[in-house]
DNA sequence: CCTACCGATCGGTAGG
DNA sequence: CCTACCGATCGGTAGG
């Protein structure tokens, strides 16, 4: 599948440094294999993001990174290779991060503290910092092969499994009046159209997004402060 | 701006009728005139929703209507005048279909049932018949120019400022929770999500979809049947 | 609205 | 990972 040559160490910057002479040093353990392709992924979400899939020439990426125009295509065997790790990165780390959120809560919370973690964690993967990936992966699937959204399919279907027992609970003790799958789907509309419009420096704060978000979707809180 | 120049009277299709031979017959009072531009628009329309703006080229929807490659810049200057007309013809379609709605419902409805109106017509209009126009608006506005951008905000503004009163009013009387500015944006991504995963002829009708966003966002309706 | 075309861009590759 | 390139596609235009 993959190319077998190990990546040369590579550094051009815009004032190349002068090049190394004499053998190349041996092979260390320490070698930036996975530097350049990482960088070439992160690099691809932020321009996948700001102008889209088709927008983004393989040129783009490769000047991002300091590359040459047919580099990208040693890491990567095609453009939309590349837009399936930056959409499988996302899903990995997104559905990392949830598990930490709800660990740090704690199993005992309340279903209501523990939608507001779940919320606020998913308007952090939406608009915090390195936020690129996800909203990659929901406003350009279309770009993406049968067999890509079927890799991804089961990534996203782990990540969706930690909401619907709370919103089942939350459905039981009359706080949820919806339908539970249909409220499952309107929520995350509620939540990921927020790429859309969210500036932050600007308006509100995530914090205050969730307490919105969890004002309009849940009744009023009627055990405990007001 | 545009040019001067009538169409000829086209009439092509797969089997391409006998030419009408001599002289063309004079300008009469219905010359159909802008009935190839709207094939323009409407077959646009439906590409730009199906595959992106950006993965359609004039060649596809020249052909979709029966031209030649070159033909649709008789009638548009360029492709992105194409996707404004698009968007355009939308938005006012939508807001002409909004406020019917509101009349049927009449003035002295509840704010609930106004609110059910509104949700109901938005569902239509995303999801319903000959609903390709409003999608590509929303999915495709990346590739506007600011002008266009400009020329479509008061027409979206007029859209929304139907549902701000009826909000204030729900919110007034507790039925709606969350600040009412935020209400919107959020409430407007839940409708707009559907796009992505609503398919007709299966799972919910858009009277059930109505029926649970106006679970989610309001409380129980305490003043009447259960 | 068609015919015939241009210039630019793009994804991708061979060969080192 | 760079150099040098290819073939295809695309938006758009002149001229009728």
């Amino acid at each position: 599948m993959s190319l077998d040559l190990p990546p040369p160490a590579a550094a051009l910057t815009a004032a190349s440094p002068p090049r190394s002479r004499g053998r190349p040093r041996k092979a260390a353990d320490t070698r930036d294999d996975g530097n350049r392709r990482q960088d070439l992924i992160r690099h691809a979400a932020r321009l996948f993001r700001k102008r889209g899939f088709d927008s983004t020439s393989t040129r783009d990426i490769a000047a991002a990174v300091g590359m040459q125009s047919g580099s990208p295509f040693y890491h990567f065997k095609s453009k939309g290779e590349l837009l399936g790790a930056v959409m499988q990165e996302g899903m990995q780390s997104a559905i990392a991060r949830q598990a930490q959120a709800l660990e740090r809560v704690g199993a005992a919370a309340t279903p209501r503290e523990q939608l507001r973690t779940l919320v606020r964690n998913h308007f952090d993967i939406l608009l915090g910092r390195d936020s690129d990936f996800i909203p990659v992966m929901l406003y350009e699937a279309r770009s993406l092969t049968a067999a890509q959204r079927r890799e991804l399919a089961d990534l996203q279907a782990r990540y969706e499994a930690a909401w619907l027992p709370v919103l089942a609970a939350l459905h039981a003790r009359g706080a949820l009046r919806a339908d539970v799958k249909l409220a499952r789907l309107l929520m995350f509309g509620a939540l990921n159209w927020s790429v859309q419009w969210f500036r932050a420096r600007q308006g509100a704060t995530l914090d205050e997004l969730t307490q919105a978000a969890l004002d309009l979707f849940l009744g009023p809180d009627n055990k405990g402060k007001a």
